[in-house]
Order: structure tokens, then sequence, then C-alpha cells
DNA sequence: ACAGCGGCAGCGGGT
DNA sequence: CTGCCGCTGT
């Protein structure tokens, strides 16, 4: 993260004369009405780079200056626990120790907040489990496989998907199947699954990543008294990337600024709270005033239920709103703002918008078509060696693609031209399964009721309790209508064998003892009396017990699959990690440590000083920025991706994705592509994506343009964009037939692709190629147009060659 | 109960 | 190509 100065080191001079004051200095003016603006309700449409974080935190700073509110009254709301971080440390460095008593936080952290205190008012016990998505398909598999729903088709995925849509839209299992045609066998039995998986949450004490907004919605909505709390408490909320709210967290954000009604103050003053200067003529007390920030251009998450039209319809919602335009960049060159707003005006029905920057034209953007990932991998590369000779750091550079499987080839080069690098938000740490057994142990501690855990947790390490045994617990828990954690201690009951029981009853024995380390035993009905009257153990602590009595650690250590030693590391990584978060949280409990661990599971903490490029998803590289950008895999089917095709929007949303990537950029901008990608293990022709059309061919500089890839040195190096489809530019986002990429392109790209099938090639044979020379096939494989020939290369070495489209002759 | 295997489906993004 | 599932043999 950039250092943060107190002076925003982007905006040009002022352009206000007069005295200043300093707590504005050098915004310019659209940026200082945003920050000075006083009313209900206000929408500050910040284009990329547009400063709008400076704008919040001063208008932040200035409510507290002033004394319009206390820390404690003001609740910022971000997406990602980066842009929190950010947004507290910038609040931090202009009004100091003040921003303690702010709620700086994601959607997900303020829920768990609200819930944990809450949570005893509607049937839950505070030291409820979050469930990842991990956790949420093991479950839905389970329950899939006991309703044997597989044989009708449904899937994991189908059914997370569809009950996480279903939760941002407030819908709930019984007002789901109210609707529902109980004609049809597959919404019965899905209804039937979203019941049990529900009915399983509960009894686990447990919600999962959509429920923890959901739920708070439900809460305020069930009781007035508690949303009443939240309602006096926050008297300015603030909310970032408007656009990516879903409908629940748009509920959620109607409920805390809704005013809290006159019998409810009255509650509110017998509790002891202070109502009496909140209170208007009529006793009640006003709703908090709303800033929400946002960019619809930059709206890339409706594929987890984003509405856009909670920005668009922003004045509509909130009569008496203000609305303030950030135009003005302070990020980019102009020819790469050229480019993002000649890409994102083809996107129609979007409120004009156009960005400009006082800093001039700067670099022309660089492209380049590689024959293969590798090939675009090694541009990548070069260019990033030519960047570093000039004088640029790594930490300055950043390269995106669209999946992350596109890392591989990246990687792969990185490592052979010795860059360093880190892939940011890629396989986490906390998803590794030595990991997770790791946490379960912790969960089944902190909350005995959390099956899965202890389900995960049963034979890990391996004890002999096998499936048999584990239905055979579960089936008395169920008979005795007690729970799982019960069934373990009962284990002598169940005529088990007596090496089984053994292990069984060592583990209930072991997790009841660190229960009482960590002061959770009394969560039980009827184990009070096991309680420990003393403070609760460091989570570090009740770790080490657990490694150390369950033998996990041990069992990895001695293993002689070499993959267990970093297994083991990984586990000791965690150790620390528990050590860390009790220096940082001295009353930190066990419960707080597994919210943390829960809610910030990219553990990319990022440091600009650690000298690396940085590797990442375009929707990771969201609200980040760097000197040069590489945006790789600029072609159909990757971006937009394939799978947007068939949704209404996805084409629209792709570009966008498109125009935030080009965004990030500074200074250099680099589009790359490749002409071939392989995926599931074969190679496959990629077309240049119908983004790149849009932007204007002056802009661009091919060092290999998709014509000069596909016949060396015949075409004009800008060939792609030399040729426009009259007039229109804009294309409907449905796929209809007229609009399919390859008609509506009939640029050069598509019609001089190489076509060598008939091109007879066997094992021995002699080549040429434009540009590895001479070679001899060393091996064939695949069929027609994927017909794939391997040849070693007389000084090139070995490659991989799909036949239909290299540029290759038969000696 | 468990290791080892072969067959098959999946790579779309993140709190 | 990879990871997961179910089958088989011990």
């Amino acid at each position: 993260m950039r250092a943060i100065p107190v002076e925003n080191e982007q905006a040009g001079p002022n352009e206000r004369g007069g005295a200043e004051d300093p707590l504005f200095a050098g915004l310019n003016p659209q940026q200082r009405e945003a920050a000075e603006y006083r009313g209900e309700s206000l929408l500050i449409v910040a284009g990329a780079g547009s400063g709008k974080t400076s704008v919040l935190t001063r208008r932040i700073a200035g409510l507290l200056r002033s004394g319009e509110a206390w820390p404690s009254q003001i609740l910022a709301i971000t997406f990602t626990n980066k842009a929190a971080a950010e947004m507290r440390e910038r609040v931090e460095a202009l009004v100091g120790q003040a921003a303690e008593g702010m709620w700086i936080s994601t959607f997900h952290s303020a829920c768990v907040r609200i819930l944990r205190r809450e949570a005893e008012n509607f049937g839950y016990l505070k030291s409820f489990t979050i469930y990842d998505s991990g956790d949420q398909r093991a479950l839905i598999k389970r329950i899939i496989k006991q309703l044997e729903a597989d044989t009708l088709g449904f899937t994991v995925s189908s059914v997370s998907g569809k009950i996480s849509n279903l939760k941002n839209e407030l819908a709930d299992v019984d007002s789901y199947a109210r609707t529902a045609n109980m004609d049809d066998p597959n919404e019965v039995m899905f209804i039937e699954i979203f019941r049990r998986y529900t009915a399983t949450l509960s009894a686990a004490n447990a919600f999962d990543f959509d429920d923890l907004i959901a739920q708070t919605v439900y809460l305020f909505r069930a009781f007035p008294h508690v949303a009443a709390l939240y309602q006096r408490r926050f008297r300015h909320v603030l909310v970032d990337e408007y656009q990516d709210t879903n409908h629940a967290q748009y509920a959620l954000v109607r409920e805390l600024t809704r005013p809290v009604e006159p019998d409810e103050v009255l509650r509110l003053e017998e509790q002891g709270q202070h109502v009496e200067r909140l209170r208007d003529v009529n006793g009640a007390i006003p709703g908090a005033s709303l800033t929400v920030v946002g960019d619809s251009d930059q709206s890339i998450y409706a594929f987890r239920g984003a509405d856009i039209r909670n920005i668009i319809e922003f004045e509509r919602d909130f009569p008496r709103s203000k609305v303030i335009l950030l135009e003005q960049n302070y990020r980019s060159t102009q020819t790469i703002l050229d480019a993002a707003n000649a890409v994102i005006s083809n996107n129609f029905d979007r409120p004009e918008k156009k960005l400009w920057t006082a800093v001039g034209a700067g670099e022309k953007i660089l492209g380049y078509t590689g024959y293969s990932a590798h090939d675009e991998a090694q541009f990548v590369a070069d260019e990033i060696a030519k960047l570093r000779e000039d004088g640029m750091a790594y930490k300055d550079i950043a390269v995106f693609y669209r999946t992350n499987a596109q890392t591989r080839a990246l990687e792969e080069i990185l490592i052979r031209s010795a860059v360093p690098y880190r892939v940011l938000g890629g396989t986490k740490f906390y998803e590794r399964a030595e990991i997770k057994d790791v946490l379960g142990y912790l969960l089944a501690v902190a909350n005995p009721f959390d099956e899965l855990a202890l389900r995960r947790i049963m034979n890990a390490p391996k004890r002999g309790i096998g499936p048999a045994t584990e239905t055979a617990l579960a089936s008395h828990a169920e008979r005795e209508q007690t729970s799982l954690r019960q069934a373990l201690r009962d284990a002598r009951q169940l005529g088990l064998g007596p090496k089984v029981t053994t292990a069984i009853e060592g583990l209930a024995e072991l997790l009841d003892e660190a229960a009482v380390l960590a002061g959770t035993a009394a969560l039980e009905p009827g184990r009070e009396a096991t309680a420990s009257a003393a403070p609760p153990a460091p989570v570090a602590q009740v770790l080490q017990l657990l490694l150390d009595r369950s033998g996990y650690l041990e069992i990895l250590r001695n293993s002689r699959d070499p993959q267990d030693e970093a297994r083991a590391e990984n586990v000791e990584e965690l150790l620390s990690v528990t050590k860390e978060f009790q220096r940082n949280n001295p009353d930190g409990t066990l419960v707080d440590f597994l919210t943390e661990v829960a809610l910030v599971a990219a553990a990319d903490e990022l440091d600009d000083t650690s000298g690396t490029v940085s590797l990442m998803t375009l929707h990771t590289a969201k609200g980040l920025e760097y000197e040069a950008v590489f945006l790789t895999g600029v072609e159909e089917d990757l971006l937009p991706h394939r799978m947007s095709a068939g949704e209404p929007g996805g084409p629209a949303e792709e570009r966008r994705l498109f125009y935030v990537g080009i965004t990030r950029a500074r200074k250099k901008l680099h589009l790359s592509l490749a002409m071939t990608r392989s995926q599931y293990g074969d190679t496959s022709v990629a077309m240049p994506s119908r983004y790149l059309q849009e932007i204007p061919a002056d802009l661009i500089d091919w060092k290999q343009s998709p014509g000069m890839a596909t016949s060396r040195g015949g075409t004009q190096p800008r060939a792609l964009n030399a040729r426009r489809v009259g007039g229109s530019t804009r294309e409907p986002d449905a796929l209809s037939p007229s609009n399919r990429p390859k008609r509506e392109w009939p640029n050069a790209v598509t019609n001089q692709v190489r076509d060598n099938s008939a091109l007879e090639l066997a094992v021995g044979d002699r080549i040429r190629h434009s540009d590895f020379g001479e070679g001899r096939v060393s091996g064939m494989t695949g069929e027609g147009a994927k017909r794939v020939a391997e040849v070693q290369f007389d000084a090139a070495g070995r490659k991989k060659l799909l036949v239909k489209i290299a540029p290759i002759e038969k000696l």
C-alpha cells in the first residue's frame, strides 16, 4: 500500500483562490464539494482514479473536526479487507487516534460484529461458526448424496449458486417454497436440499457468507428495538463501491439509515441510551446521513448478485439526494484514458461520463500477439526486463489475467526469466487441507455444535474412524436427540471395536480438555460444571495442546510422503499466525481468531516494499494502481469469458472488467493475447477479443499484431484496427445471430488465420518454422483442427505446435 | 479401514 | 492437465 500523506498527492494545484483549509487542500472543486456537502444522502460518482478515497477520508475527518459526529457514530463500509485497511490508514493519517472508535469494515465483518452481539436474541450462540464456500460445498455435497439428488442432475455448484442467489435476494426456504412450482420434481428436490442445508446450518450454530448479511437484515426487521440500537448509534453511514452491492446489502443499508420511531426512542431511553440530543420535534431520531461512492462502469460482480440498479436508481431511491460527479483522473495518461473511454462507451444505457487528465498523452499502449500462452508470457517477461532497465521497480509492475488458470504459463516463464513475482489472491493458505483440518480442531472447540468441523477432524489424523463408524455415531446422535459431539463421548455404548472406541474417547477427551482451556466448555447444556474459572488461555496454547495430543503435526513430520513436509510447515505457520494474533489482540478470544481467519482469508496484506511483480485476476485488480500494467489473454472466450455469453448483461460486464484493467495503469499499458490457448489439456485456436477493436488504432503500437502473427510480414501492423464495421460500434448484449463476434468483426484477423489442415506430417519429417528455423517432427498427437506436432528444432529446442495455424512448411 | 488405481468431470470472479 | 470419486484388493 502506498504511503498516504495528509496532503492529496494526486491532486493538482488548488483551483480556488483564497485562504485554504488544510483539510481540503489540493482537492478540485467537485472533490471539495463532495467532501463538504451536508444532507440526507449523497451519491459520489467517482470515475476510476478520481481520488474518491481522498474525498471519503476528508469527509469523515471534516465531520469529526467540526464536532458533527463522534467517531463511534461513523460507519464506513467497504467490500474488501484491503479497502477497509487502506481507508482506516488514511483516516488515521488525518485524524489520529479518533479513528479507533470508528467502524471501518467490510459488509461481512460489520455484520459479524452485529450478529455476535445480538446472536442470543434470535436463537444463536455468539460463538457461531462462519462457513466459507468450501464448507458450504462440503455440506451440500453430503446432502445431495443423502437425497440421491445427483440422479436428477443436481451438482454442488448449481445448488450452492442457487442458494447463494436466493439469500442475496433475501429469500429463505419458506418464502421460496411458497412461490415454487411444486409439480416440478426438480423444484421439490431443490427445496428439500435447501431445507436440509438451512436446518443443518442452524443446528451447527453456523452462518454461511451470504447469511451474514441476510440474517442481519432479518434480525433488524424482526426486532425493531435491536435495529434501533444501531440506527441511533450510526449517524453517518458511508458505503464504498456502491455499484457492487447486492439486494441484501442494499436492504441492510436501508435498515441502518431508517429513522427511529418515537416509541422505539422511548424504549432506547429506558435502556439508558442517550437520545435527547438526537430527537427531532416529533420525538423520532432521523435516519443517518448516507454517503455512497461508486462507478457503474466498474460494476463487475453481477455474478455474486451485485445489482447495478442500486447505483443507477439511487436518486429515485433516496429522493432528496445530491449527486456529484468526479471525472478528473489523477492516475493515468490521456492515452490510457482515451482507450478506456473508447471501450466503455460501447456499453449503452450508461450515464455519460468521460475521464480526463491534466498530465498529457504519455506513451502509446504496447500490443503483442503471441503464438502461444508461453510466447505471450515471454513477451511479458521481456518487457518487464526493459522496464527494469529504464529504472522501474518490480513493485510498480502488475500482470492481470481473466482466470486463475492463466497463471501457469506466466509463472513458468517468470521463474525462468528470474523475475521475482507474487500471486495475489490465488490458492489460499486457509483453503489447504491441512490448514482446514487444524482449524477444524479449533472450530470444534469453539463451537461444540459444529458438526461439519467435527466430521472433518474425526479421522484426521487417521485413527481408524471410517465412514461406517461415522455413520454409527451420527445415527446414535439422531436416536438420542443429542449432538454428534455427545455421541463421541458415548462411544462405549455403541459396541464398536475396542481400538476404535478408545480412539473416539481419546478425541472426545481432547476436545473437552481444550474447551476447558479455551473457556468454551460451558457452551453445552449440562456441561457447565466442567467449565474452568480461569481466564481463557491464549489461542496458541489451545492449538498447541490440540496438535500435541492429536499427533497431527507429529504424523506429518514423520511421513515419508515428501509433500507432508510442506504441510507440516504450513501447520507451523498457522501456529505462528495464532501467536501473532495474540500479540496484536491481547484480549482476543478463540472466536475472534476464527472470525478473522474466516473473513480475512486472503492473507495478502500487500506490502509494496516487497519488490516483486504482482500477478492477479482482473477482479482482484479493482481499486489498485500500478505504473505499468500487462493485461494478458485479451481473447474471445477469455475476455469476454465464454461463460458470460449466455448471461444477460454478460458481455457488458466483461467490458467493464476490461475497462477496470485498463484504468489501473498509470504510465504504461500493455495488451497481449495468444493465438492458441490450452485448456483441459488440449490446445485450440484463440481469436482476438472484440474489445480490442474498440480501442482507436492510433493509441496502440503493435509489436506484433494479430494480423502479423498470422501471416508473417504480409499485413500492416495495425490491420486489426484498420477496418471498422460501418457505423455500429455498439452491440446489444444478447448474442443475436447478427451479432456474433465473427460476423460483426470481419476484419483481417479472422479471415487471415492460416490453415494448414491439409498439411501431412509424420514423425521424422523435417520442417521449417518462420521463427524457430528448421527442425524434425518428434511426435504427432490430436486429430483434425487440433493436430499437434512436437518438433525438435535444431536451434530453438523442443516445441509443441498446433499444425493448423503454425507458420511452418514441410521440407 | 485404507492405499492404490483408473475413469471422469471441471477453469469464472471473491467475502 | 488436475483433482475427486468410486472401485478393488489387502
